[in-house]
DNA sequence: GCCCCACCGTGACCTGCGTCACGGTAAAAA
DNA sequence: TTTTTACCGTGACGCAGGTCACGGTGGGGC
């Protein structure tokens, strides 16, 4: 079966053949079962918000392919880039269980596949199925970590170049697991979105890689970003 | 039974008084009857760090009453406070759950008495209790919510008036609770502390808050700050 | 009482980067 | 093809706030 968008779809979560490669979906057979009971599988284009900042909550998305940017916005308009939330990962868990109202907004950065699940259904979901619960846990720990780490690049970097060589050597890490350890990497935003995620301009991210080209330590083309000189990337994220 | 740092004990979680208050301690009975026969109680004096950055996790530490600070460090000994935790509240929760090390420090601001929960006897006790990995996943979802909080308060301000205007306006939050919405609050923190929670610096802090005296938003008694003019202040952190 | 130490208060300096402004390029639309 | 639109690249300028430096104050130990 084939969607509109040029992906296959996959209705059914217990015949999923990428499963048990998905932390969260990874599931004893009876509890996949009921997840496959209580969801439903939508395909929506790049640049659907799933939920928005201040909406109170109607249940939790299941990503089940593509990615999508995750940010909340001031009233002047100002954006941060919280996270990029990436093919098998749980969104909207935090206003579901806490019961308050959306703190962020969730949008597709490619067509993607989302499974829905709404929050009765799915608090009654954790609370029958506890090998759920651990993966709703673990779901959320991730969230918190990648929070921290938020904070941590904001408010410990002395200078946006430390901001930004965090950021890049955070993707490094991200990729990692794709090919042996290259330094190569795809960097599909475009400099404002970048400067969204390190809160600084889009200018200043400009000027800033620039410089990283022409101090050798990076190397772009187009999307691809290839790290040339990790040590002295890590030099200026302090070490 | 009193203890040599001058407040009640409470071994028995089963008959503690305040149980019923505290949102992760209230569980089911039998769910209190486990976590009283695997928790083991110690009493800490101010200053005390239940864990440190880097350190593998061995448990949760459930705070019975007091404060701690939970913090970051850069190498070049930058810190960032990443949020006061108060009594009730549980932590170690992303180390013990995520199965990786800490990722922040934990220091006791008061002397405490700190329940413990060895890792395994702890996710033996989400499992076999549903309403605790329900606990368990709010006080998570909480902590998320307070990390991106601080992200929005670090990332989306444009100064440090502004970040420290939210961050008044959030401690007008916290003591809603107590008193009639009364706009007078405890401010147990030292300027260095404030600069530290704001990612700014002990001068600036200072320099700020007495602005905001001179402009009759705020008056500071000691450890007491008043807000004279709520609106002002909401005015400055951006509506 | 006295000293000491931890914090607060304040002035002077200087630089990183946000802001504005405009020009270039490349893909999409017409 | 030309036009439009979306990003990237770069110069000029100004100021918020970080940094250094030093002086004041209050409380706890002796």
């Amino acid at each position: 079966m084939r969607s509109p968008y040029g992906f296959e779809i996959q209705e059914s979560c217990v015949a999923c053949p990428v499963r048990h490669a998905r932390e969260f979906c990874n599931v004893s057979p009876s509890a996949v079962e009921d997840l496959q009971r209580s969801k439903s599988t939508s395909f929506y284009p790049a640049g659907t918000l799933l939920y928005i900042e201040g909406q109170p909550p109607r249940g939790v998305y299941i990503l089940c392919n593509g990615r999508a940017k995750v940010y909340t916005s001031s009233k002047q308009g100002k954006v941060i880039i919280l996270k990029i939330a990436h093919a098998g990962e749980v969104l909207g868990l935090e206003a579901a269980l806490g019961g308050r109202e959306h703190e962020e907004t969730a949008e597709l950065v490619e067509s993607c596949q989302v499974n829905f699940m709404a929050t009765h259904d799915f608090t009654r979901y954790i609370a029958h199925h506890s090998d759920a619960a651990m993966k709703t846990a673990f779901q959320l720990t991730q969230d918190c970590r990648a929070a921290q780490e938020g904070i941590r690049c904001l408010g410990l970097s002395g200078s946006v170049e430390e901001k930004l060589a965090r950021l890049l050597l955070h993707w490094t890490g991200e990729t990692r697991s794709l090919p042996h350890r290259d330094t190569r990497l795809k960097m599909p935003y475009k400099h404002e979105e970048i400067a969204q995620m390190i809160g600084s301009t889009r200018e200043t991210v400009t000027r800033l890689l620039g410089a990283l080209k022409k101090k050798k330590v990076v190397e772009i083309k187009g999307a691809t970003l290839i790290v040339k000189d990790p040590e002295q990337l890590k030099q200026l994220a302090g070490e």
